[in-house]
DNA sequence: CTAATATATTGACAAGTGTCTATGTTAGAT
DNA sequence: ATCTAACATAGACACTTGTCAATATATTAG
């Protein structure tokens, strides 16, 4: 349940289009030629990166007839920020003594 | 202020050992010798690494004498986290209506 | 000064990545 | 079945990346 791999999402999120792709994924699903149209790209090179951001988790597919509908999975969405807001810089005055 | 580019720190992170360099210097900076420890990778690879980390902004340096002190940046980790905990799947029960 | 220690830089190389064109596959319309 | 639309896959190519050995730089000790 708990097979993420953190490394391998930072590496599909660390590519702009593949960023901005999650950034028009957040709150609401969009078919591949929706997002296809906010790039000057192929479609293989959308259907690459997709592919990217799905092996990675963080993406799900929905097949409707011809059409690929793309959404954020939630749950590995909630366990990559949990995991990002575990970090913490020793300078704020947290448990750390000086 | 805010010239932070998120794509270019997802990178840095994207790749298993300077991940695991990020957790280490949470809460507590360490010298370059101390993370070379850890791995079993030369310490000009170790330096690469270093480089790309504070390139991106999320970590900084504190020489004293001939060490190397890293520490995570609070305000670009900061920022860092607000920006994923913006991002939003659309099944949760927020704003949006189904 | 010389020597040693900690780290950075350079140059090289194999492996990986983003992109394209060409082709394959699948589903709906005619 | 044929055609078209939406998407995936395969192969190729330039570019980037992680790694190392060798070298350079900087600081401290003697």
């Amino acid at each position: 349940m708990s097979d993420i791999d953190y490394a391998l999402i930072f590496k599909a999120l660390g590519d702009d289009k593949r960023l901005k792709i999650v950034q028009m994924l957040s709150d609401e699903e969009k078919c591949a030629c929706k997002l296809l149209e906010e790039f000057i790209i192929t479609q293989p090179t959308l259907s690459h990166h997709m592919k990217i951001l799905c092996d990675c988790g963080l993406v799900d597919v929905r097949r409707d007839g011809k059409w690929s509908h793309y959404s954020l999975n939630g749950e590995v969405l909630a366990s990559f920020k949990k995991f990002i807001n575990k970090l913490n810089d020793g300078k704020d005055g947290g448990a750390l003594c000086k």
